[in-house]
DNA sequence: CTAATAGTGTCTATTAGACAGTATGTT
DNA sequence: AACATACTGTCTAATAGACACTATTAG
């Protein structure tokens, strides 16, 4: 409230000049995630949800030939959430896509070219949508993802391809659940991707739980059984039967559909029933 | 995976190519929080606590003579988190101050001279600590919360000054719980500052049920009856005693020390038990 | 019939909400 | 003594976890 001296006035209006300071790129950077489904070896047996995430392959330098998200720069004359609305578009062909900032990363050296400023978002698609139209290089990578208290392993399989990302994690400060993530092993993603994947598994674990995100990555009608899978496999864990359904009962809603077909009893298919009671 | 035409495979590059995008300023705002006391007017009531956020007036153009969060421009040698801190030491003059990456406000026209995007922070502390080590035209002001399903409005008071800043609410998707947050009335704040306040409030509100954050605002010891205060201003509501000491029953730990004093039992004193059980 | 999933009933443990009561300082 | 806060006991409601059971299909 009270003004100090000159001194610090000086140092305040200094900070405030900004031709002191050199302006940066900025990119925005999109994990684009989904589920996909794997067919089974038995007639009975249900397809295996596994949870993917849409990687680029680099053709320049730097880190040619590694697999990156897909991003872009963010015209002056654009904002950052367009950016990433452009991107989004750009690789998947789809409007109105769940999308939502994940962190700005702004290490100075996470480009070795530049400083190059990367807000990150993540973005959650039905993977049935767009299964045949994908961008030039992009390719759908599943992803096994092995968690405790001090590292995460992520194994990406795309059917061609398989690597594996080590990230240790270290605590910000004890009071919070912010965590400084650490690449320890990491010889296939560019960038700070490694990272930016984690982050966002992590923001979506949190978010699956108190929103209803989940549906963005199903079609229309699903069963209960499929839901299940879908919660279980961004969890990283089985949940039980019972306590699933009370819990989602009232996202959903019943139709007169059934899912015949299976070596089994047919399952009822539900769709989701938006935010009315 | 598979390539498509030369067509996209050009539209690709362009989209990669950094001469085609201009670059921009990056600030890094910071939304520094804490709790005040009021003094009772009765010799027997406990002091009220207030949430507070630390502002500084501008004196320059644009928004002369308006209310902004202490802010600065990110070096291009220096990382987004650096510069956070850096600003929260010019502000406060201290270290190790609690500080978490709140969010990334990229709109064109958020500053009217020119582009540029500011990457929010917030901050909590203790108060008491810096009482007397104010930055030129800094102040603390104490914010009331009024917030329904549609609207927030918070109203700012440093003691001298008062004024009130209404913002409306839009989910951003029914699936989610992201809201765009629309300002309504706002004459007292800089840039779109009240959208950036309002952000901070949420998370910090959201944050203080499963973390220990709480405890960055709090003196090394207090008692129960003023953290629980703090959790209620925040909370916007009140809580139950007995519901209160059960969730934070083993977060805390006593000491043999008691607070006396007021006109009524004396109170115990209690101190953060840190991160092991 | 069998393997595999679909779907439900119910018991128990844990947690959250509510209220009433006791305790103890200062003026 | 009276007021204001400190602190505790306990009942109840709601929620989460666990298990057992029944149902129904393709082959």
């Amino acid at each position: 409230m009270d003004e100090k001296d000159y001194a610090s006035e000086e140092e305040f209006l200094k900070d405030y000049d900004s031709s002191q300071f050199e302006k940066l790129s900025l990119t925005a950077d999109m994990a684009i995630f989904s589920v996909s489904s794997e067919n089974p070896n038995n007639y009975r047996k249900l397809s295996k949800k596994k949870f993917s995430v849409l990687l680029v392959k680099r053709t320049t330098y730097p880190f040619k030939n590694k697999w990156c998200l897909p991003g872009g720069f963010v015209g002056i004359d654009e904002s950052i959430d367009d950016a990433a609305e452009r991107i989004l578009n750009r690789e998947t062909n789809l409007h109105n896509i769940y999308m939502e900032q994940l962190y700005t990363f702004g290490d100075v050296k996470r480009d070795p070219r530049m400083r190059i400023v990367s807000t990150a978002y993540i973005a959650l698609v039905d993977k049935n949508k767009l299964e045949d139209c994908l961008f030039p290089n992009a390719s759908w990578f599943s992803m096994d993802i092995l968690e405790d208290e001090k590292e995460i392993q992520v194994s990406f399989d795309n059917g061609n391809e398989q690597f594996s990302v080590i990230i240790s994690k270290v605590l910000k400060s004890p009071t919070s659940d912010r965590y400084q993530y650490i690449i320890k092993k990491d010889n296939h993603l560019a960038f700070d991707h490694a990272k930016v994947i984690v982050s966002g598994i992590s923001r979506l674990k949190n978010k699956i739980s108190y929103t209803d995100i989940v549906f963005n990555m199903m079609g229309e009608y699903f069963t209960l059984g499929e839901l299940q899978q879908v919660y279980e496999v961004i969890l990283g864990k089985e949940l039980l039967d019972p306590a699933f359904r009370r819990i989602i009962a009232n996202k959903v809603e019943k139709t007169d559909m059934v899912k015949t077909g299976g070596g089994h009893r047919p399952s009822v298919m539900y769709r989701y029933r938006g935010h009315h009671e």
